[in-house]
RNA sequence: GGGAGCAUAGCUCAGUUGGUUUAGAGCAUCUGCCUUACAAGCAGAGGGUCCGCGGUUCGAGCCCGUGUGCUCCCA
């Protein structure tokens, strides 16, 4: 078969995709090898693979292909989450476009409607994961909103609140008025935005006591929420308000009197040191309300418009309201300047509008108890957190001062909350409405009657589901102690990203530790934040996020994955650049032309052919392939797999391609030894298998192109590691830098590749170029090599390591070149053994540095005399 | 405002418990090559005040202090 100039992927990795599912490589039933368990961090089922995801699922396959060939029994479970917010927010839009107001529809018929949703789009993202090529077990794809799924959150939900763990409060929390439901804390992102301090006058009830001023003056970001104002607010030692103790304000446009509290919040060098108190709108001023019994009125609608109770600008939206409000003030005489003004506000994740603080009726976990065994489990080193402590004490902080986690959301998609209310306000908590009337019953004594009771509207915050994932994609809360989840939990390892680490990591490791009583992942491995080449977060918004799919299009699977991989250091962001694709394709290609030149010498192959010129080649190979397979196993238990990936990117295009192969590469009308062939065939399987988990599509191909298989690369079992033998690696070494310093001279001389040349080496040095010199007669274009005592006359010197090596032209030459570097190379050496010398003098550093330090300078004080001793002599035949 | 981290070649990063006057790699750059696997390639080369300052030490890219700049988390 004739193959092909370049690497072409498209057809490849469908055959191999194909081939590998059939053959259920990727399936896992428990038996009695050692598990290997991941379980994918699930994405947005109506969402798409973006490059942090990609760059997450590629670090997962890694880590998962390298352990099935390793002897394990691995499972990869995929899967994706039902985001509540985000897709709740689509379906509404798709159904506005269709002309259909989610106000018009029943619970259900919108449920249908999402569900329709979900099948059309579900499964662009499994998609995707498997174009990535990623080894997952699709028999146990798990969905958040899977029947057993719902029920197992349904289970734990009735499960805490009868341990007094969940309650049901009024409380303020940020109110996402696009969305119309309650956020957690962790869900507002702060930004930082240009606003304006509005300084109003309010007018103060004097009471009819001249000698107290007439206004008091606030600051305000906020102008719109003055209708809700219950209080102001100045330091007690701030002794230009000590006369308003006791005394009234009037608040205006509402003409609301209102008591001037004291107390120490107030920072009296921010705007006037008067604080205007609006507990129902601003966390802070609510805590005051508490403290001092303030009325809370809450001036806003649920979208973000005035309330009846605001009074003025009844159903305005909050920002035009702001603007009017300004305005009216300012027409009253009341407002005295407005000044720009850097604030942070919180912006909703799900919808972008900026959060309301609003006082809510909402569902809570309390979180301090769950928190010790999950802090407890990460300090003591049961769960390792990769790379290093790096995120150690972000945890350990977070879990610390861990508040209360709101987890219900004003929404339709997702869990109910399984809280049934009767007419007279009584709440029965419960599995299902069978279960919630006889508990009702049995409570009361009276009959449940369905007509009196409704069920909780509000769903269950996502990540309340999420956080059982490790569990429940086993049915390990559904289905406790069943022979997957004893087999498979704990899982090994989690790959997530950095950002998700309250919101997920550390949830689960509480419902692990809380539900089965053990830590949910031994391992936690971080990846960084992908950012573009300008360093910017990669986002929708800025337009600067790569479509996956047309990425692999264009530079195959495999070039993706390498090019992910290779720019991203262990937990540190990586700076996406397309080039580094190409490095990828390049590097297919070049592994592709290996291929094509091995399958070439099939013909030449001679059993007859004595393998001796080529035995260095093959005994060396033997030694660096071991010494680079010890390396990434070192490296890859480390979690460093971008240095993993270098390794054996330079073993496979600088040691393979770029020496071993030219070194056996028989010349035109030479034959290659039986031997040669078949180790080189041996040595190139090696390769292929130690790259599959980072590159698993041109891997298997060219494997399967190689030779004759009995079983597929993927499932290949890795053969124990041999120890380097450093001698014969030292030699390759020596041999390396002859070749390389032999055609910088002709390079630096202008003798041309094709002009052959004479050597002459010392024959103290034939102990190091014995083995290797019919290898350095081809690589350098010599035709002879001569044995010398004496250095010669005349001819181009250069020193390797400490042996003299003569170069002879075949065509005069200039030699003053050569002169000069070796003249700048005697005088470093004499300056650096004076500084050897000057240390090895010092009597401090001989009785304080450690004997093998003393020995290393003494070393390299004979070195250097050496060499200095040799280029004199060289200079001397010029 | 509180906390954490980072600063090494043009760019992205390695740099083990401190031990070369010459601190490594990839990419990019420069020079020469269309040499029968590969120009998406081959052969070579150049490129650094290890952020500034001070300290500890016989010896500092590495340890300590401090300043500057950047990033992230929390309020």
């Amino acid at each position: 078969m004739e193959l092909s100039k370049n690497f072409e992927p498209a057809a490849i990795e469908i055959k191999w995709n194909k081939h590998w599912a059939i053959k259920k490589y990727f399936s896992s039933t428990p038996d009695n090898r050692k598990p290997f368990t991941v379980v994918i961090p699930p994405p947005n089922v109506t969402g798409v693979l973006h490059m942090g995801h990609t760059l997450n699922e590629t670090v997962q396959d890694i880590l998962v292909r390298k352990s099935r060939m390793s002897g394990f029994n691995v499972c990869w479970v995929p899967g994706s989450d039902h985001a509540s917010i985000a897709t709740e927010a689509k379906v509404v839009a798709m159904l506005k476009e269709r002309g259909i107001e989610k106000k018009s529809l029943t619970r259900n018929e919108f449920l249908h409607y999402a569900f329709e949703w979900k099948e059309k789009y579900g499964n662009i993202i499994y998609n995707q994961i498997e174009r990535l090529g990623c080894s997952v077990d699709w028999d146990r794809t798990t969905f958040t909103m899977d029947k057993h799924y719902y029920d197992a959150v349904i289970k734990v939900f009735v499960n805490l609140y009868n341990k007094g763990l969940i309650y049901r409060g009024a409380r303020m929390i940020n109110w996402d008025v696009a969305a119309k439901t309650a956020l957690s804390d962790e869900e507002v992102d702060y930004k930082d935005v240009e606003g304006k301090l509005y300084y109003v006058k309010y007018q103060v009830d004097r009471e009819g006591d001249n000698t107290i001023p007439e206004y008091i003056t606030i600051a305000t970001q906020r102008p719109e929420t003055i209708m809700g104002d219950t209080g102001i607010c100045v330091n007690p030692n701030d002794e230009r308000y000590t006369k308003l103790k006791g005394k009234y304000a009037i608040v205006p446009l509402v003409n609301r009197r209102v008591p001037i509290i004291f107390d120490e919040y107030v920072d009296p060098s921010f705007g006037t040191g008067a604080l205007k108190v609006t507990p129902a709108h601003d966390i802070n001023d609510y805590n005051l309300g508490l403290k001092y019994q303030l009325e809370i009125i809450n001036t806003l609608n649920e979208d973000g418009t005035l309330s009846e109770a605001a009074q003025v600008f009844v159903g305005e939206e909050r920002f035009i309201a702001r603007k009017k409000t300004v305005k009216a003030l300012a027409e009253s005489g009341l407002l005295i300047k407005d000044e720009t003004y850097t604030t942070r506000l919180g912006y909703s994740q799900r919808t972008g509008v900026v959060v309301e603080p609003r006082i809510s009726t909402q569902w809570f976990l309390k979180m301090s108890d769950l928190a010790q065994p999950a802090l407890h489990a990460v300090v003591n080193g049961d769960i390792r957190i990769h790379p290093g402590d790096k995120f150690l004490a972000t945890y350990k902080y977070w879990l610390e001062n861990v508040k209360d986690w709101c987890i219900s959301r004003q929404l339709w998609w997702g869990q109910q909350i399984p809280a049934w209310y009767d007419n007279e306000g009584n709440m029965i908590v419960a599995e299902n409405e069978q279960e919630a009337f006889l508990k009702y019953e049995q409570q009361t004594g009276k009959p449940a009657i369905k007509a009196n009771f409704t069920q909780d509207p509000d769903v269950l915050d996502t990540w309340f589901s999420s956080w059982l994932w490790p569990m429940e994609v086993f049915h390990g809360i559904s289905n406790p102690g069943n022979p997957d989840i004893k087999y498979y939990y704990p899982t090994s390892v989690l790959v997530t990203g950095q950002d998700i680490i309250f919101f997920w990591v550390a949830r689960m490791i509480m419902a692990g530790m809380e539900f089965e009583k053990q830590i949910p992942f031994s391992d936690v491995y971080f990846t960084g934040m992908v950012r573009d080449k300008q360093g910017r977060k990669m986002s929708k918004s800025l337009g600067n996020s790569p479509d996956l799919l047309e990425l692999i299009d264009k530079y195959g699977a495999d070039a993706v994955r390498f090019g992910i991989m290779i720019s991203s250091p262990a937990g540190n962001d990586l700076l996406f650049d397309e080039a580094s694709l190409e490095q990828g394709r390049n590097f297919n290609n070049k592994m592709w032309n290996a291929l094509k030149l091995v399958k070439m010498w099939k013909e030449k192959v001679n059993i007859e052919s004595s393998p001796s010129t080529d035995s260095f080649a093959v005994l060396w190979f033997t030694q660096r392939l071991a010494q680079a397979k010890t390396e990434v196993d070192e490296l890859m238990s480390q979690f460093r797999l971008s240095e993993a990936l270098k390794v054996i990117y330079s073993l496979i295009w600088d040691d393979f391609c770029s020496w071993y192969l030219e070194w056996i590469k028989p010349a035109n009308d030479e034959e290659l030894s039986t031997n040669t062939y078949e180790q080189t065939k041996i040595f190139f399987t090696e390769l292929l298998h130690l790259l599959h988990p980072f590159m698993p599509f041109i891997t298997e191909e060219i494997y399967h192109l190689l030779d004759e298989r009995e079983i597929d690369l993927c499932i290949r079992q890795y053969c124990a590691i041999h120890i380097a033998n450093t001698e014969m690696l030292q030699h390759g070494i020596t041999l390396q830098k002859t070749i390389t310093a032999i055609r910088d001279c002709r390079n630096k001389n202008h003798i041309k590749p094709k002009e052959p040349i004479h050597i002459y080496i010392m024959d103290t040095g034939k102990k190091d170029f014995d083995m290797v010199l019919p290898i350095l007669l081809k690589q350098v274009n010599a035709t002879s090599v001569n044995w010398i005592s004496m250095p010669p006359q005349g001819l181009i010197p250069m020193m390797i390591d400490k042996n003299q090596i003569f170069i002879e032209p075949t065509v005069p030459h200039d030699n003053s070149l050569q002169k000069g570097e070796l003249t700048k190379e005697l005088e470093y050496l004499k300056g650096f053994l004076a500084s050897v010398e000057k240390k090895l003098n010092n009597q401090k550093f001989i009785q304080n540095a450690r004997p093998e330090v003393v020995a290393i300078e003494k070393k390299k004080k004979s070195d250097a005399e050496t060499k200095i001793k040799v280029i004199e002599d060289s200079l001397l035949t010029m």
